[in-house]
Formats: C-alpha cells, structure tokens, sequence
DNA sequence: GTTATTTCATACTAATTAGTATTTTTTATG
DNA sequence: CATAAAAAATACTAATTAGTATGAAATAAC
C-alpha cells in the first residue's frame, strides 16, 4: 500500500473510532489530526469536507466489515433461526470491538445524520437493505428446507429481528450494562422458535 | 400562568421542537432565544446551562407527555394484546407530533447523549423505566385474566416490544416513508398474537 | 537528474459556540 | 408610592469550528 493510501486509511479508521465514541457532529476534525498525527493539509488533500470523510468511512470502512462478518456468514448457514440468534448474540456480547455504551455504530450515524445529510442516508440505507436482503433470503432457504413455516413472511422478519437489535442497543446505552442484552435475547429466542 | 414561568415553558416546548428536528449537539442556544424571541439573559436567568435546559425538557416536557399519552392509556387497558398493537401503531402512524424523518424523540435523545451525560442518562432512563413497568404490569394482567400465556415472561416481551419500536423508528428514519413501518407492525400483530 | 505531480505542512480566517458581566426593566411587597 | 427582588436586555469574551491559502517536501515520469 503506498504511504498516501495508508495515511488515508489511518484517518478513516481513528475517525471511525472517535465517531463510534464520541458522535460525529461532536467529533471535530482538530481532534482527528491530532490522534492520527495527520496534518491539516493531509486531510483536506484526501477529503474535501468533513462529510466526505464521514461517507467513505460508511463505504470503506462499515460496509466491508459487515460483508465479512454479517453477509457472509449469514449466506453460507444452513440454519436461518439458530444463526440468527447466533448472529445477534454474538453482536451484542462477544463482538471485540463492539462496546455497550457506545451502541451500534450504524445505528449511531442513522440516528444523528439521517435526515439531513442525503449522502449518509443513501451510504447507509444501502449497507442495511444488503443486510436485510441476505436475511430475508436466508429465511426464503429455510422454508425450503422446512426449517421455517411457509407462511412466515421474509421482509416482516428481517424488519423484526432488525429493529430488534437497533433498539436494544439504546437500551445497553442507556444503562450501560449488559442485563438488557440477556432479557432480550431471552424473548428473541422464543419469538424466532416461533417462526418453525 | 406568571409571566416568568412562560418564557420559561415558551423556552422549553421552542427547544424541544428544534432538537426533536435538528438533534441536541446541532441546535444552539442562539437559535433557540432567535426562535423564542428570548433574550440570552432571560434565558440564563431560567437555566444555569444547555444541558440543565436539556434535562428540563426531559422531565417537564417529554415526562408528562408520556405519562399522559403512553402510561394511563396501558394502565386502563383490558387487553393488553390488542392495546400493544395499538399503541405503537399510533405513535407509528397517527401521533400528530411525532414525525417518520425525526425519528423518536426520546430515542434521538438516548443515542446521543449517552454515555455522556449522565443527568441526561438517568433522566432519560427513569423515563423509560416507567413505560417497561406499565408494560410489565400489564402483561401480569393479561396474564391473570386468561388472555396471555402463563408462560410468557412480562419483563422479556417489554424490552422485545420497547425495541422494536425504538429499531423501526430508525428505519423510518432512514428511509423516510413509513413503508418499513407498516411491514414491522404486520410482524408485531403476529408476535404479539403467539403471546395468547 | 531534471521536471512534473502528488502528497503533506503551516499559518491563517471568518463564523459559531456556550457562557458571562453588567445594566435596565418589570413585578411583588410593604 | 417606595423599595427590594425578580426577570430580562445588551454587549461582550474566549474557545472552538470547518475550511483555505500558500508553500514545501516527497514521489513518479522521463
């Protein structure tokens, strides 16, 4: 990689990291500099505005991060209800980088930038409706299999299990530990059970 | 009503709107007293800080509103399966407040000013507290007058529906119709129907 | 190795921010 | 009405903000 590149990439990486923290409207560009060590000029050189910055760490950063541990894994299971749980379990408890109180950083950006940067909202929108698109046909393969009821619809799951997991990353949030991730995941059990 | 104590309310109702549409962190104090036609005296005279002027609107304003509009409503429900539905349905789709493109007021609140500051936290967190107890207790109801399962655990489907609500109002966010909105509540009618 | 282009460094600006200091007006109280 | 206290108006500050102008160093092309 060549050092331009590199220096692209630490930028967007420590910026990701002060976002997931801090917010991005309270993340400033000063403060980014200053923990890359990345010069003002350097920055402005590889992205004209601070929004720029903040889409191609949704296309660049978020998005094949979630290709590799989402997508993938979800398109290759075999068993949609046990991997979903799975998938959400290990989000919420295990995930190394993933914390409690800062929430999902998804989430995070949908929340602060959606409605009124466009560009967010279309990075964003994108790296979801892939998500949900890869379970709505993990679901579709279950019914095939047998492994979930024929009348079970793919889309009102997806939004389910989805809105799920958004919304009880507030609630880690807002208490900072993790009991509300075990009570969830409780009843996440037994509404996916349902869906045999 | 003295003449103090609106400016003070007139403050407090003009703010919420803003940070309900603009979020916290981005809406100023500058605009707020622009909005208001207040003056930054009268307004420090009334609030020792922004974020006391933001807790304040938690606890005068989105309390009370809740209280009226989410607790009573549960607490005189006879059916607590239907009434569910019902509930998040309105707020989804019939508040005349609340809006698809701004999200949840309390959840925006939630997602950016935790972990930060934790009055806001704890003010925020009494709130919602509340709502899950009114939940909880209505299940026990239901429980004992035959119309949901002995074996439902009332603090689980709490948070299942609390997130739920707080996840889709992300989508709707997102994608700023609430299209997502009417294919989540499909799927919540059937959840809640297998808690019979 | 010279030149051109890419990459980065430094110093700056204009606007905005939360909050303060001080004075003036309004309201309540005797 | 006189006085005290409450409420509000005005003018300011110091810090922070995103972004710019301009030049220097590194890298690539020939």
């Amino acid at each position: 990689m060549s050092k331009a590149a590199n220096t692209r990439l630490t930028i967007l990486h420590k910026a990701f990291e002060l976002i997931y923290t801090k917010g991005y409207q309270t993340t400033s560009i000063d403060e980014i500099i200053a923990t890359t060590q990345v010069t003002k000029g350097a920055f402005y050189y590889h992205f004209k505005t601070k929004d720029e910055m903040g889409v191609a760490i949704i296309e660049e950063i978020l998005k094949p991060t979630m290709q590799e541990h989402f997508i993938k894994p979800t398109e290759a299971s075999q068993n949609p209800i046990e991997d979903f749980y799975h998938m959400i379990s290990y989000l919420l408890l295990e995930d190394p980088f993933l914390q409690v109180k800062y929430g999902c950083p998804v989430g995070n950006l949908t929340q602060e930038m959606t409605p009124w940067n466009t560009k967010f909202s279309e990075a964003l929108a994108e790296l979801v409706d892939l998500w949900k698109a890869t379970i709505i046909n993990s679901i579709e393969k279950g019914k095939e299999s047998g492994l979930i009821r024929k009348d079970v619809v793919g889309e009102q799951v997806a939004f389910f299990i989805l809105s799920g997991y958004w919304g009880i990353r507030n609630f880690g949030k807002l208490q900072n530990d993790n009991s509300s991730y075990l009570v969830y995941l409780k009843e996440l059990n037994v509404y996916l059970n349902g869906l045999k």
